[in-house]
DNA sequence: GTGTCTGCAAAGTCTTTGCACCATA
DNA sequence: TATGGTGCAAAGACTTTGCAGACAC
């Protein structure tokens, strides 16, 4: 079972409870940091493990853990959203590239460094300018996987 | 009238047809290439200019001109997809900073050398190692602006 | 003229909400 | 035990689809 203290300490400081459900959801999520959950799949995992969860309390927890920043919120383009644990995580710290042809999507973590470096200079320059306060950024790329590049029509 | 004879001779190639409302729906978008469009705003506008535009069309439209790659979608989480014009427009390569407290968007195009010399690396070097055929990029910032970092409970 | 496009309405998909009961701190 | 959490079902928001008639090439 999932027991991070820091997110139960997170949770505490807010006045929230840490429950039995919000527990086997972290624990789905942290099972395949890798992955890109989809609240129905998040569901269906969580209901073998608890058959009373309900879809509504996944949605309710999936919103309160992006809020905490436990998790990231995605949208690849196909309709739904998906999730990802932000600890606990080997590849912490990556994006994607999305096939608009099969919807596949692969993580990458090449360039880091160089992107990380960018990147802090342009948060930092641009909460400056535009008075904001940043919390993340994502980086997504769109184009074709080879299996849909070379059956194109 | 948007009358752009690249779209046009694109849409041709593709055995695609130029119509009023294809017509008048790209011009919604060129009135205003730096706002992100909902469908509904689209439509509305449409829809006064040729009251018998339907909902279904703007969608079917919005869609084809995305795939032809002549307007590109975005999705901020707010649960409507967004839409704006890729040429015609003045700052076209831009990405954007998306508040989380009111929805706010705040287009950028500072460090657009840096990060394209950055971007157009990382671009060649993952179509390579992945073998993925990229078409495009975003980029977003997620956080406060100041109204909402202020007013923060 | 023919194959594409459109409007309308209906259906579909994902997500949120209301409410009574339950459980955590 | 006081507040926050949960399950269920129903509603809500956005988007897609089927079909007959209309239109571009």
């Amino acid at each position: 079972m999932f027991g991070n203290p820091w997110i139960h300490k997170r949770m505490m400081q807010e006045g929230l409870r840490m429950t039995q459900t919000r527990m086997i959801i972290l624990d789905v999520l942290s099972k395949r940091p890798e992955h890109h959950f989809s609240a129905e799949e998040i569901f269906i995992i969580a209901h073998r493990i608890n058959p009373t969860i309900g879809f509504a309390t996944v949605y309710r927890t999936l919103d309160l853990l992006t809020r905490l920043g436990v998790i990231q919120k995605f949208d690849f383009g196909d309709g739904k959203a998906r999730y990802e644990l932000m600890m606990g995580n080997k590849i912490s710290h990556h994006h994607h590239l999305v096939c608009t042809g099969c919807g596949k999507i692969i993580d990458y973590t090449d360039f880091t460094d160089e992107e990380k470096e960018l990147m802090e200079r342009t948060e930092k320059a641009l909460s400056e300018k535009y008075k904001f306060k940043i919390k993340n950024h994502i980086i997504q790329f769109y184009g074709l996987c080879n299996d849909c590049n070379v059956e194109r029509r």
